[in-house]
DNA sequence: CGAATTTGACCGGCGC
DNA sequence: GCGCCGGTCAAATTCG
C-alpha cells in the first residue's frame, strides 16, 4: 500500500521533471547542461528517498509480520487450552473430533473479534479447599474448564476468556513446605467458572442480568466494587481507550476543584461499565479515569490493549486483599507493579494523597494504575513496557478498601500515546476498561494452587503448563513458560503472581502488539470475535 | 433534526 | 433525624 502511494508520488515527480526538462529545451539551450544536472540530482534526491521508502516499508513489513506471529502464538496457545479444556468432558472418538472441528472453528471466529475477559469474579463463598483435596492444592493446576458448565454459567451469551488468579492461604506446613522449596506456579483457570468453588473469574458478563444475578448471589457483593483507577499525562478531556463513552453527569468533587465527568459505556446499550475522569488537584497535566464493572459485549482489539492492563492491576488489588498485610512489589522490567495486602491507611503511599481529589477515594476498592511519567518523551508504550525500570513502587489504598498502585511511571510519556493522540474526537475516544470485575474478593475466597513446574500465562486467558504438555497440539511452551518463579512467603504471592504473568514474553509480547493497535491510532482495526455460542454453533 | 453534552435536581449512603 | 457527599437522572442546550 505504501509502496504503491509512493511509487505514484515518484512517478508524479518524474513528470514533473521531465516537463522542466522541456521546457528548458525549448527556451534557454544554453541552460540545458546545467538543468540537466539540476534533474540529475532531483533523481537521486528521489531515488535516496526511493531507497528510503522501501527501508520503511520493510521495517514496517517486519514488524508487522512479528505482530502476526505473536498473534498466531497467541492463538495457537488459547487453541491447546480449549481442546485441554475440553478433552477431559469428551470420552467418545466422536467427541473428539468435534473438538478438532469445533478448534477449527474458533480459529476462524477469533479473527473476527476478541471478546477479552478481564474482569475477576468469585462465584462462592465457599474455599476452594473444601472441594479439591490437598494434593490439588498443593499443585499449580492448570485448569481448563468445561465449556459446557461455562455455558451454563453463562447462560448462552457472548463469552470472554475466563482467567482466574487463585490464590491460597497456605497454611498448612506442607503447603508451605512447598512453597518455599517449589518454584511458585499460579493457577490460569480458562472457562469454567463453577467448577471451582472459589475463584477469581476474569469475564465479561453477558448481559445485565448477568451481572445482577451475581450480584445479588455472591455474599462478597457487599463490598462495594472494585474500580481500576488509571493516572496518566494527558491533555485531551479524556483518554483514548479504544471504548466509546457517553457523558452522563459531571460534579464537582469535595477537595478538588477539577470536576469530575461521568461516563457510560455505549458500545453496548445495557453495557453497565461506567468510567469517571477526572484531573488531579495537584497536577492538572494528571488525568484520573477511573473504570467500574465489566463489559457484557465484546471489545474491539484496541480497547482490549488497556483491559489487559486493568485486568491484572484487579488481579493484583484483589490478591493483594487476600494476602497479608505486606508489602509486596514486583519489578517486571521496569513496569512496577506494587501492591500492599493491607487494607491499613498507613500503608498509603504519596500518591494516596492524591486520592481525596481522585474518583477512587470513594469507598471503592480501588486499584491505581500511574501512567504519569516525570519525563516527556514521546517514545511508544511498548517501550515503556520493554524497559520496565521504574524504581518506585507506589502502594495506594483508599479508604477502607484496598487499594493497589501499579506504577507505569518511566520515561515515556504514555498519556499521550494511550490518550486520544489527537485526531480522534472526545466522543470517540477510545478507552481503556479492563473488564473489571466489581466484586470484592474476600481472603478466604482466594487460592493460591502451586506446583513444582512453571506455568505460563498471556494476556489473553490463556495458560499452559510445561506438565501439561501432554497435548498432541501443543507446540509453544518454550515460547511461554514462566521462569524460576520462587515464593517463600505466602504474602509475596500476588506480587509474584503478577510477576509471573508480566515477565512472560508473550504477555509482553500480546500486550505490545495490543498496545500498538492503539498506539497505531486505531488502523489496525482488528476486531477478533470470540464467542462460545458461535464457537459451539460450529459443525 | 438527531445525537451528544450540560447542568440542576434528585436519590441513597454514610457520619454525626 | 439531619446534613453532606457521591452518583445518577433527565430536561435543556449545544453541536454536527
Amino acid at each position: 500500500m505504501e509502496k504503491k502511494d509512493f511509487l505514484k508520488s515518484t512517478g508524479h515527480g518524474a513528470e514533473e521533471n521531465h516537463e522542466v526538462m522541456r521546457k528548458h529545451d525549448s527556451s534557454h539551450d544554453d541552460s540545458h547542461e546545467e538543468h540537466e544536472q539540476i534533474i540529475r540530482s532531483k533523481l537521486d534526491l528521489t531515488k535516496v528517498e526511493m531507497e528510503e521508502a522501501k527501508e520503511e516499508n520493510r521495517r514496517l513489513k517486519s514488524s508487522l509480520s512479528k505482530i502476526k506471529k505473536d498473534f498466531d502464538i497467541l492463538q495457537t496457545q488459547y487453541n491447546q487450552l480449549m481442546v485441554q479444556h475440553e478433552e477431559p468432558k469428551k470420552f467418545s472418538p466422536k467427541g473428539h473430533r468435534q473438538d478438532k472441528d469445533r478448534d477449527k472453528d474458533k480459529v476462524n471466529e477469533r479473527e473476527e473479534l476478541v471478546s477479552l475477559s478481564l474482569g475477576r469474579r468469585s462465584k462462592s463463598p465457599v474455599p476452594s479447599g473444601s472441594k479439591m483435596n490437598k494434593e490439588e492444592n498443593s499443585k499449580k493446576i492448570v485448569e481448563v474448564g468445561d465449556e459446557e458448565k461455562l455455558n451454563d454459567y453463562e447462560k448462552g451469551s457472548d463469552h470472554g476468556l475466563s482467567v482466574a488468579f487463585e490464590y491460597k492461604d497456605l497454611s498448612n506446613p506442607n503447603e508451605k513446605f512447598q512453597t518455599e522449596h517449589n518454584k511458585e506456579t499460579i493457577s490460569l483457570e480458562i472457562g469454567d467458572t463453577n467448577k471451582s468453588t472459589s475463584e477469581n473469574n476474569f469475564g465479561f458478563k453477558n448481559d445485565e442480568d448477568d451481572h445482577d444475578d451475581q450480584e445479588e448471589l455472591l455474599p462478597q457483593n457487599l463490598v462495594k466494587k472494585t474500580r481500576v483507577s488509571v493516572r496518566s499525562r494527558c491533555e485531551t478531556p479524556t483518554m483514548n481507550d479504544g471504548c466509546q463513552w457517553r457523558k452522563y453527569g459531571q460534579k464537582i468533587a469535595k477537595g478538588n476543584p477539577c470536576p469530575r465527568a461521568y461516563y457510560r459505556c455505549t458500545i453496548a446499550a445495557s453495557c453497565p461499565v461506567r468510567k469517571q475522569v477526572q484531573r488531579c488537584s495537584e497536577d492538572m497535566s494528571i488525568l484520573i479515569s477511573t473504570y467500574e464493572g465489566t463489559h457484557n459485549h465484546p471489545l474491539p482489539m484496541s480497547a482490549t490493549a488497556m483491559a489487559s492492563a486493568t485486568s491484572a492491576a484487579a488481579s493484583m488489588l484483589l490478591s493483594g486483599a487476600s494476602s497479608s498485610s505486606s508489602v509486596a512489589a514486583a519489578d517486571l522490567h521496569g513496569l512496577n507493579f506494587s501492591l500492599s495486602g493491607n487494607i491499613t491507611p498507613k500503608s498509603k503511599s504519596p500518591f494516596l494523597q492524591t486520592s481525596s481529589s481522585s474518583p477512587s477515594s470513594s469507598g471503592h476498592p480501588t486499584i491505581t494504575l500511574d501512567l504519569t511519567s516525570s519525563s516527556s518523551s514521546q517514545q511508544p508504550f511498548i517501550s515503556m513496557l520493554n524497559r520496565f525500570n521504574s524504581p518506585t513502587g507506589n502502594v495506594s489504598r483508599s479508604n477502607s478498601y484496598p487499594s493497589t498502585n501499579l506504577n507505569f511511571s518511566n520515561n515515556t510519556n504514555t498519556l499521550h500515546n494511550w490518550s486520544a493522540g489527537g485526531g480522534i474526537h472526545s466522543s470517540q475516544y477510545r478507552a481503556p476498561y479492563g473488564n473489571i470485575s466489581t466484586h470484592q474478593q474476600l481472603p478466604y475466597q482466594s487460592i493460591i494452587q502451586t506446583r513444582t513446574v512453571g506455568s505460563s500465562f498471556d494476556p489473553f486467558g490463556r495458560s499452559s503448563s510445561s506438565s501439561s504438555s501432554s497435548h498432541p497440539t501443543q507446540t509453544n511452551h518454550d515460547h511461554i513458560g514462566i521462569k524460576n518463579i520462587m515464593t517463600h512467603q505466602v504474602p509475596s504471592l500476588p506480587a509474584e503472581t503478577i510477576k509471573a504473568i508480566t515477565t512472560d514474553p508473550s504477555f509482553q509480547s500480546a500486550l505490545a502488539t495490543a498496545l500498538s493497535s492503539i498506539i497505531g491510532g486505531g488502523d489496525l482495526k482488528i476486531d477478533h470475535k470470540v464467542t462460545r455460542n458461535d464457537a459451539e454453533k460450529s459443525p
